[in-house]
DNA sequence: CTAAATACCCCACGCTGTTC
DNA sequence: GAACAGCGTGGGGTATTTAG
């Protein structure tokens, strides 16, 4: 029998296809094309800008552009011979294990490359929430055969190798005694799709079956509905009649250990009502409160999880409408428009072309297969709309280390490529201005795509580019604005001045009683305080320094309140500075709220709290205009990472073991769930993690001094 | 005077970038 | 993965203007 597509398509390449770019799935189908891709980027023929880049957060490094997959792995292939470093070999090993062999149909997942499984946490979460999902629908089985008084079984074919998981599961369906199916398994066209359905329920009455995919997410998206569209199409070609599908997903106002109900507050409502009409705190009532020894709340053991609380299995599909419509629905209009099977067939048929033609493909101007849904529930398929979308994801090579338009901070990718297409030009050099004549303007009112923003980066690149030599420090200052810089800079002329910063970790079920899922648990803090005038980043001694790393497995939050409170009221009465501060305030007013005792403390510091990317961040709020401050070494980004290196670079981390915040974050989930040793802990990983917490808040130090420094300077100047 | 066209505002939504 | 914040876009509704 000859075969309707020509060739393999995974899920993931189904929905990368229809919902992201046909060139980043082929990329990502197989190991092959992955190769070749590597190749044609190594000879300078494609550049990438995959959606979802491994993040390389903490690196203080002053070469500043972001480290994409691409360049990444790129790095990791390269040294392949290069046997000494560990960390690539144990990478490489890794992503090669994740590759799907497309023609082995005994694998026990089916579902294609997924980027998300190489960032550490998210697999699993991933895994544990399908577990609990299981043993949901165990509970309800058991609760529903005893209020029909009938016995239906539930089945589970994970440990199956694929192709027998699919005999099996016919086998269960034919038998009509099973209500649940778990890992179920289907193929079409000779296994040319494959699919596992996480959970399968199925209504014996009526021969209709329900689809339900489980994610640890807490709402649907878009992927999700190509997801279970994918399934929907499989599982309607082996014959059975779908009558729903749905996504179990986590419900975010669930606090394990609490009373449930569906019309509860979640926690950042719970935070705003708190806040809103608080009164203003004085700094005496807070010691009055904090007065004597602050003894930390104990809470027992964390309550068994209510599986009702923690689930919601929701037919409605994506965004944040209150009218929209049910996945289901959506299916079935998609199908109205369209052929799913023409579809894959189209998508199937570029796919078993050569690298040559692939490679014209790549280089084509957009996202060819994307179809997207509109305002009105109507689909369209992107090249066929009236402004087709021009491609981000993979593009002719640039070099990414030049200064480029794809450094512009808030505007959007797909306007970046247009002006990348249209004016056929991409690095900064090569414009004159930003109102040259080649670059694109709005269509509607002839208007620019950039922001002010974008052309304070520019002047500042041009100006340091023109002649590197003549660029001198005031010339990051942003002059016309001097007087909102002055005013900014009055606030920190007072002391002491106390800078802290949070480190947290996230479980995505809640691991305590009295948090949420993915709520972010304070374990350590760092907190520096400038005590007069005479402070230097350089000199430790002339600042004081406080920390905190909780030790053991229990909530930590309880001792980081007891601690925290009593360093950040010990040098007196004075201003409270975070990077970012609404991080900082969110997880303060979350203990606010969860661990009432010392709440009016608590709040004092979140009302007395500034922000020191005030100085980089516009704000219209605080009418602050963007990058009062900036270095061409910021390269459009106004992240610590980059702002403090580029005004002293002789300071960065690459010393430190750990030097990122989501590597602490990591290794101190490790050492909660009992995978490290209390002996390595302490002998090992501990200290690192502290010398870690402790450069962040001295990175802050140095910022803010060095704009104190400069802008001095520049004023005894003139 | 009515009906259509235009202007304006608010709100929902999506994108970007920051923190962990 | 989440939350938060800024901000542009475009729909929906209402008020105002214009054409007949």
């Amino acid at each position: 029998m000859s075969k309707i597509f020509s060739s393999k398509l995974t899920k993931e390449d189904f929905k990368r296809a229809l919902s992201s770019c046909y060139k980043e799935m082929w990329v990502l189908h197989s190991q092959e094309n992955f190769n070749q891709a590597l190749l044609w980027n190594k000879n300078k023929v494609l550049q990438f800008n995959l959606k979802n880049e491994i993040s390389e957060e903490g690196d203080f490094d002053s070469s500043g552009s972001s480290i994409d997959l691409f360049e990444t792995y790129f790095k990791i292939f390269e040294s392949e011979n290069d046997s000494e470093n560990l960390e690539n070999a144990e990478l490489r090993k890794k992503w090669k294990e994740k590759w799907l062999d497309l023609n082995d149909n005994s694998a026990l997942d089916v579902d294609g490359f997924d980027l998300t499984k190489f960032e550490g946490e998210s697999i699993i979460d991933g895994n544990l929430v399908g577990e609990a999902a299981k043993q949901y629908f165990e509970s309800l089985n058991i609760q529903t055969n005893l209020n029909r008084n009938q016995k239906l079984k539930t089945f589970d074919l994970s440990g199956l190798p694929f192709v027998n998981a699919v005999e099996k599961t016919k086998e269960l369906i034919n038998s009509k005694e099973y209500e649940y199916l778990f890992e179920a398994a289907f193929e079409y066209d000779d296994f040319n799709l494959r699919t596992r359905c996480d959970i399968l329920e199925i209504n014996n009455h009526n021969d209709t079956f329900k689809i339900i995919e489980i994610k640890a997410t807490s709402k649907v998206k878009e992927d999700h509905f190509f997801d279970l569209m994918y399934q929907y199409f499989i599982l309607e070609k082996n014959g059975l009649k779908i009558n729903d599908v749905a996504l179990g997903h986590i419900r975010s106002n669930y606090i394990r250990g609490q009373d449930f109900n569906e019309f509860n507050l979640n926690l950042s409502e719970m935070c705003e009502q708190l806040i809103e009409d608080y009164p203003i705190i004085s700094f005496e009532e807070c010691l009055a409160e904090i007065n004597g020894e602050i003894i930390p709340e104990n809470y027992l053991e964390a309550d068994d999880l209510n599986y009702n609380g923690f689930f919601i299995i929701d037919e409605l599909s994506y965004g944040e409408s209150q009218k929209r419509l049910k996945i289901f629905e959506l299916i079935k209009i998609f199908e109205s428009q369209f052929e799913i099977t023409e579809i894959i067939k189209q998508i199937t048929e570029l796919l078993s072309l050569g690298f040559e033609d692939s490679l014209n493909l790549l280089l084509s101007n957009n996202c060819s297969t994307v179809i997207k849904k509109n305002l009105k529930n109507k689909f369209v398929k992107i090249s066929e709309s009236d402004n087709p979308v021009y491609c981000h994801h993979v593009i002719a090579y640039f070099d990414k280390n030049k200064e480029n338009i794809f450094n512009f901070t808030n505007i959007n990718k797909k306007t970046k490529a247009l002006i990348h297409y249209e004016s056929q030009k991409i690095y900064l050099d090569e414009f004159k201005s930003l109102f040259d004549s080649e670059i694109p303007v709005k269509p509607k009112d002839k208007s620019t795509y950039f922001r002010p923003e974008n052309f304070r980066h520019f002047e500042v690149y041009k100006k340091f580019h023109s002649n590197p030599a003549t660029f001198r420090d005031e010339d990051i200052i942003f002059k016309e604005e001097k007087n909102i810089l002055e005013s900014l800079l009055a606030k920190y002329t007072s002391f002491p001045i106390y800078m802290y910063d949070f480190e947290t970790v996230k479980w995505a079920i809640p691991k305590y009683n009295n948090s949420k899922s993915y709520q972010q648990i304070p374990f350590q803090y760092s907190i520096d305080v400038l005590t007069d005038k005479n402070y230097d980043y350089k000199k430790p001694e002339t600042m004081k320094h406080f920390d905190f790393l909780a030790n053991s497995s229990d909530d930590p939050r309880p001792e980081f309140i007891k601690n925290f409170l009593k360093d950040i009221f010990s040098c007196g009465k004075g201003i409270y500075v975070a990077y970012n501060d609404s991080f900082e305030k969110m997880v303060l007013k979350q203990m606010a709220v969860l661990f009432p005792k010392y709440q009016k403390s608590l709040i004092y510091i979140v009302q007395n709290t500034i922000d020191l990317m005030d100085f980089f961040k516009g704000n219209s709020k605080k009418s602050i205009p963007w990058f009062l401050i900036y270095h061409p070494a910021f390269h459009g980004s106004y992240s610590i990472k980059k702002t403090q290196p580029a005004l002293d670079n002789s300071f960065n981390y690459n010393d430190l073991s750990i030097n990122k915040g989501d590597k602490a974050s990591q290794t101190f989930r490790e050492f909660s769930d009992g995978n490290i040793s209390s002996k390595i802990w302490n002998s090992k990983i501990r200290p690192d993690m502290i010398k870690y917490c402790n450069r962040d808040t001295l990175a802050m130090v140095v910022v803010l001094q060095r704009i104190k420094e400069i802008f001095k300077n520049w004023q005894e100047n003139n």
